[in-house]
DNA sequence: ACCTGAACACCGTTCAAGT
DNA sequence: ACCTGAACACCGTTCAAGT
């Protein structure tokens, strides 16, 4: 730990750092098991240096994924400003579909570096506000059942890393989605029915 | 292809490949990433042979979680003998869940050893005939809605192969299937509201 | 027909030497 | 303080030689 908490990387090891991760996302988008030493000689540094950065390929693999996957997470507020909160959710939940089809590579890596789906590994962060944000809009407009926890919502909707993005993954994911959708709605204010708890 | 479709494999080679499938359970379930060469070795056989069986990881980890969800399958037609519909889904999809936590291990190295979440790779075989099964005993019933198909059901469900086994996975594992159920059962003959269709 | 185990290839990880 | 690239370790895969 020669480096201290704040102090900034020196020029050339930050612009090290930014072209590793900036290979590594093509690199790993189109395949999921490019090897390290393929990106770190395509982003023009050594070993030792992509080492000293990332000491290992789950590191790496969920640096970009969180980078990635705030883009998503930003969409949330500006989608609950321009639609009811029900559809806001709903829209939103399109966008991380189109996500993980459009990064499946990204999103294989992820699975096959990390121990668990710690897709919520990400457990703080952007993601989880932005999930955080969809949820209470929804719950105070009475449209989902109220004491869904983010983690809930994403284990719900897991299944979307799971499809093949060859092949007709719309469809599937526009079922999966729905019947979540109403799972949540199930025992709503307005919404008769719902959880049993027996 | 040396090995004509339907001809038994000699003797011995059918014990190697017993044996072989043995240890890996055994490896697999403590560790997803066990070496193919320890297994081969503590199943005592050569490398050859292992290959021989099995020409890759994943071929070995599919056969092996093929036949252990087997049992969990099994289990479908006894439910919905002893349960009404809807309760033997629910008892069904708890030992799934249950059965996911045990073999925690061989799920990682399942994840890890194929492309996308072919848990579901097994379209066909015992677990979708359970399924079947269970949907459409329900669906009869008008306990869930109709139209919903085994791989919707699985995708809905993926979530379960997601928790983290060590820690609190009970609660965790029954909020996320009774969201599902509540999805299920959404638009079913007797519930109003659900699924919309925009 | 099936088996063994040494040999090979590949990739992650470390480290001595440089600036 | 940071970098390079050769060296090492490990594991999957193949194959010549054996029964």
């Amino acid at each position: 730990m020669q480096q201290r908490k704040g102090a900034p990387l020196r020029y050339d090891a930050q612009r090290n750092r930014d072209r590793i991760l900036e290979v590594a996302l093509a690199e790993l988008t189109l395949s999921a098991d490019a090897p390290l030493s393929v990106i770190a000689k395509k982003a023009g540094v050594g070993q030792g240096t992509f080492y000293r950065n990332f000491p290992n390929r789950e590191s790496l693999v969920l640096e970009i994924y969180r980078h990635e996957v705030e883009q998503v997470a930003d969409a949330a507020p500006q989608l609950l400003k321009t639609h009811p909160p029900a559809e806001a959710l709903r829209a939103w939940m399109d966008r991380l579909a189109q996500y993980a089809m459009a990064k499946a590579g990204l999103a294989d890596a992820l699975r096959k570096a990390t121990t668990h789906g710690s897709l919520m590994g990400l457990s703080h962060g952007p993601l989880m506000a932005a999930v955080t944000l969809l949820l209470t809009a929804n719950e105070d407009a009475g449209t989902i059942r109220p004491g869904v926890t983010p983690d809930d919502f994403l284990l719900a909707i897991a299944g979307i890393w799971q499809i093949d993005p060859h092949g007709d993954w719309h469809p599937r994911a526009a079922r999966l989605l729905d019947l979540v959708m109403d799972g949540l709605r199930a025992g709503a204010p307005g919404t008769p029915g719902g959880a049993s708890t027996d």
